[in-house]
DNA sequence: TAATCGAATTGGACTGACCAATTTAACAAA
DNA sequence: TTTGTTAAATTGGTCAGTCCAATTCGATTA
């Protein structure tokens, strides 16, 4: 039988894979500026609206930097990212990060009320170590630390929720937020306006947990989210006044 | 202070943009066919070649599928799923199942509760709609597609909350009951014990969240949920009797 | 009623032109 | 020579128009 692989590519998606290629085999090194495109669409054969068209997408991978009277520069591929294309539009989407606040809320708000009722001994031994971790950056000053110890007491209370599924999707969360963090450390200095309140929380809700008072560990998990969401409702006012995103967000409300 | 985001956008990256926002935010609903290309081009002021750039970009990224003739059709981003390993494990850990169900609960919970909030008329169309397609495969007697009517509902209601990564977590559990759905038809046999008062439940849950009940329409969320769960154990119960697993769910209660 | 055909619609591609930012080289001044 | 300025060439960015090919959809026909 005859294995019919149909190479049914339009024009421009084969010069983007064949500009890929000579990418990543190293035809054009990095750091190295492309042809022109007049002649790299004469080489190709094809239209310079084809050839720009692979361009663009080339441009949105990271492979490539177009720079308007310089030229196409080819930039280093070990930075390509194989992130899923919707987290990238989540981190691009402010009403979509608004949207994981409210997501993390729900289940963190499920976690804390499950763990009250299930935290083993062990667990309890955990939670309170990740709060004294917690307690331990905040000396430090570096705000990048102090929000990953901040997510892993999150992460310790999730886990004695005893509930593998809502532990995997708050890690999920959890990943995607520290690296917003990472990017955008600004955020993270205005968010300390209300640290003191936010330390407050982090203490009454490992309290309530270890008291098995579900209802109360509910109950501040979704004020601790509360202000994180205001916090951030705040910040997005701040650096995007009078945004169409912004204001989507607040009518949400 | 510096942090000054200046946008130096090119025509074609501020189309992209554009084109985005609108499709994210639900100007341009999935399955819609974009407006033909000329007369985008028309409306945005720009030429067709630096539209096509943006076009081509939003299709390499999966939001949009162009088809010659056809369109540029609007794909949904909701459908497509986090790569997840959770869904393996799942399928294989037959413990797992009862804490799906719960996050399952926590998740439809808070969706009925923002849907009860935030529902557009056009939501509402969806919900009845699917609440009718369900009442109409009763009679048919065919346990998957009821089930798959059934799931098609509360999805309708958690896309209503208007919550993008909630509707994603929500279609991902779907798929995985689904396909064990198919995969035991035994299951379902055995749930419509309670089937009036599922159904009962249904119509509730859909008027609460038509009169904007949100408090309401979460505690009837729960309750179906808690019926769904205990049907759940009782057919453990009886296919598992005395299994160190199913001890294992009832202890966690 | 159903199938068929063709015109209108729509995306795919090409060409040539012009603009704007950058680079390069020539030139002038020190 | 070295440095600074300027003008021309280069190059990416954008646009308008034209034609091709696949699809759609309504009218026509069996």
């Amino acid at each position: 039988m005859i294995k019919k692989p149909i190479e049914n590519l339009s024009v421009t998606d084969a010069v983007t894979e064949k500009l890929e290629s000579m990418i990543v085999e190293g035809t054009f090194k990095p750091g190295d500026t492309l042809p022109p495109e007049r002649q790299l669409a004469r080489d190709f054969a094809v239209s310079r609206a084809s050839l720009r068209q692979a361009l663009s997408v080339l441009e949105y991978r990271g492979l490539i930097l177009s720079k308007q009277g310089g030229g196409n520069y080819v930039c280093d591929v070990v930075k390509k990212s194989f992130s899923d294309p919707l987290l990238d539009l989540i981190k691009r989407h402010h009403e979509l990060k608004f949207q994981v606040i409210e997501l993390r809320q729900t289940l963190e708000c499920s976690a804390a009320f499950y763990a009250a009722k299930r935290a083993t001994n062990e667990d309890r031994v955990i939670i309170r170590q990740r709060l004294n971790d917690l307690k331990a950056t905040v000396p430090m000053k570096n705000p990048v630390e102090e929000a990953r110890a901040d997510l892993e007491l999150h992460l310790a209370i999730a886990d004695a929720a005893h509930n593998v599924p809502l532990s995997l999707m708050l890690r999920n969360i959890y990943s995607l937020l520290l690296s917003e963090i990472e990017e955008n450390l600004s955020l993270v200095h205005q968010v300390n306006i209300n640290s003191e309140k936010l330390h407050g929380q982090h203490h009454e809700m490992v309290e309530l947990v270890m008291e098995g008072d579900s209802e109360g560990a509910r109950r501040v998990v979704r004020e601790h989210l509360e202000l994180i969401r205001d916090t951030f409702i705040k910040n997005a006012l701040v650096s995007e006044p009078s945004n169409d995103e912004t204001r989507a967000i607040l009518n949400q409300l």
